[in-house]
DNA sequence: GCCTCAGTTCAATTTTTATTGAAACTTATG
DNA sequence: CATAAGTTTCAATAAAAATTGAACTGAGGC
């Protein structure tokens, strides 16, 4: 598990500490980076969206590398994910060939589709799983507890499973 | 971000084709951390918690140990951890010194507690620290939209932060 | 068709996180 | 109070995940 949060590396702060942001963009990457640390994002998509909300106009790749400090790399695969989970859009002027981009309107429907892509494939292969589970200890002879347990289990991720969806509608056809 | 799911490598799954666990057992494990690893619980942790779910009967330290072919030291972690979130118990036989364990009755509960004590600190901290990035983003002059953004921002915090008592309470006076 | 710009890919590397195991600590018991 | 069983600690190590950057691809312009 984690090791009680230490302070940054000095490599990792120099990065932020980066002369074109203001201070105000630091303070949200810092809260988008921790946000997104419990949802299992990396740091530097954390980084490229909060650049790109707390930015007057749409940036491009260029632009995302130079002010964040970061490897062609990271910019493109960050953006792949932003682009892969709606929650940036490219926005094109006539004429330019470079695309620009910006935060979706929504934000709550970027992370209901970002939850919704990390729980709902597990839930739903976990529903055989968890059958197989309960035939195996049958067979095996398991006590009426562990039987009562597993079937709970298994109720229990039935019901979520057909909660889920409607908790966290599917925003368009995907 | 994680690489798209490989199959675990060998050293890995090894330790689970253990001929000690029944595949029932090693089938739960493989579910338990499959959805510990969503919610960022280390898989020693998983299996430690399925090995006693699946357990007819309360295991001791050395029984954790022996069957999941653990280290101490992962096996004492676990047990802390599982400990720390409520989510086992142990059971006392009297001039038994040694302490067995047993999950707590309420798996549901168990996960509550563990969502909270992951995001509510976060949405604490946050509060004041979005406060202090609108401040600076209007003394730096942000444009309007981005105001706006950063406002939005700012109540959904708050909105969040009073409505996450009342969905996930607390259990007891911690 | 060939060149250039914009971006992608991916093997190598760095950074972070999890696990191990030997030593230190604790506490019931003789 | 000495012993030993039971557990915790933590520095060292292993494993997983993120990041880098150079080679590559491909769409447009010429």
């Amino acid at each position: 598990m984690k090791p009680p949060a230490k302070k940054p590396s000095v490599a990792r702060r120099r990065r932020l500490d980066n002369r074109s942001l203001a201070s105000h963009e630091i303070e949200l990457a810092e809260f988008f980076v921790e946000m997104a640390g419990i949802l299992g994002v990396p740091r530097s998509v954390a980084q490229i969206y909060a650049l790109l909300y707390a930015a007057d106009t749409a940036l491009d790749f260029d632009q995302i590398q130079a002010k964040l400090g970061m490897s062609k790399g990271s910019v493109s695969q960050g953006l792949k994910f932003l682009r892969d989970h709606e929650m940036i859009l490219s926005v094109k002027a006539k004429g330019v060939r470079r695309e620009r981009w910006e935060p979706t309107p929504s934000l709550a429907a970027s992370l209901v589709n970002l939850v919704r892509r990390q729980v709902l494939p597990a839930l739903q292969q976990s529903t055989p799983a968890l059958q197989r589970v309960l035939d195996g200890a049958q067979t095996a002879g398991a006590s009426p507890e562990v039987l009562e347990r597993l079937s709970r289990l298994k109720r229990w991720n039935a019901r979520a499973l057909e909660l889920f969806p409607l908790m966290l509608p599917p925003s368009r056809g995907g």
